[in-house]
DNA sequence: GTAAATTTGTTATGTTATAACGTCAAGGAA
DNA sequence: TTCCTTGACGTTATAACATAACAAATTTAC
């Protein structure tokens, strides 16, 4: 993986701005925020985005058409994250811990299928917000 | 739940179409097949689907974002469902069994939130085109 | 039967994502 | 060096997905 240093300018700046806001946001949120920089229109950020994507260090959230810096050095080894997601205050928690991949090669087991790619996103309140 | 005879005239429109394609489709797709019904606009799909799928007849699939007729009975009754979706013949599986729920509660649990709803779709390329 | 509430249809618009094409920079062959 | 190819990047335009706002029709409560 390259470090950090070395990405391409724009890669920078959208990861940049993913890492600071902390919470999902879609691709035109991170345009807006970009605002006068050399990133000016969508396709720049949806092809940063893609590069990010592909090296482990942005994930998409399938259910709420957004990105989110990844927080979790272990996903990057493991492979399956799920996403947990609260609707108040959008904290997002990546869990790819030995339970989450085994469910996935059971379930590709169980439909007799070659995984290629898996979504997992649960919504709801965290204990946070639920006490609040 | 209303028996299908019951369902107003759009609902069963909207379904009908998806049953019979039996593949995920989007809104627009569904929209297309109505042509010259009485739905005309993509809020009357809309509007459709969302009671349809709160009544359980109709799945979304957030990482496609479209929409497939329910073919496993036992969803309805166990609540979570995920999804194994082959890339190439667009096949959908449902797998709705007691390890799909005991892994959503455990997760919950793990992450300390109260779970509203959840989406689980495993992309992959299924044993029949595997072997074409 | 009539008013209030809900549902439905229509138009317009907002939001998310990609196609198509031109330009430029880097690297290799002669 | 000069030319050529290749791939990355920027820009414009447009496609694809989804909902807001309001008007018309229908249902419900009394």
């Amino acid at each position: 993986m390259k470090r950090r240093a070395e990405l391409p300018n724009n890669l920078q700046l959208v990861l940049a701005v993913l890492e600071k806001k902390g919470h999902p946001m879609s691709a035109y949120m991170i345009l807006d925020q970009l605002h006068g920089s050399s990133v000016r229109a969508p396709l720049q950020v949806y092809r940063a985005l893609e590069k990010l994507i592909s090296m482990g260090q942005v994930h998409r959230l399938e259910s709420l058409n957004s990105f989110i810096a990844c927080n979790d050095t272990s996903c990057a080894t493991v492979g399956v994250t799920a996403f947990v997601i609260c609707e108040k205050c959008e904290q997002v928690q990546e869990v790819s811990d030995n339970s989450v991949s085994l469910f996935i090669t059971e379930l590709a087991e169980k439909a007799k299928i070659t995984a290629v790619k898996s979504s997992i996103e649960l919504h709801g309140i965290c204990g946070a917000c639920e006490n609040a």
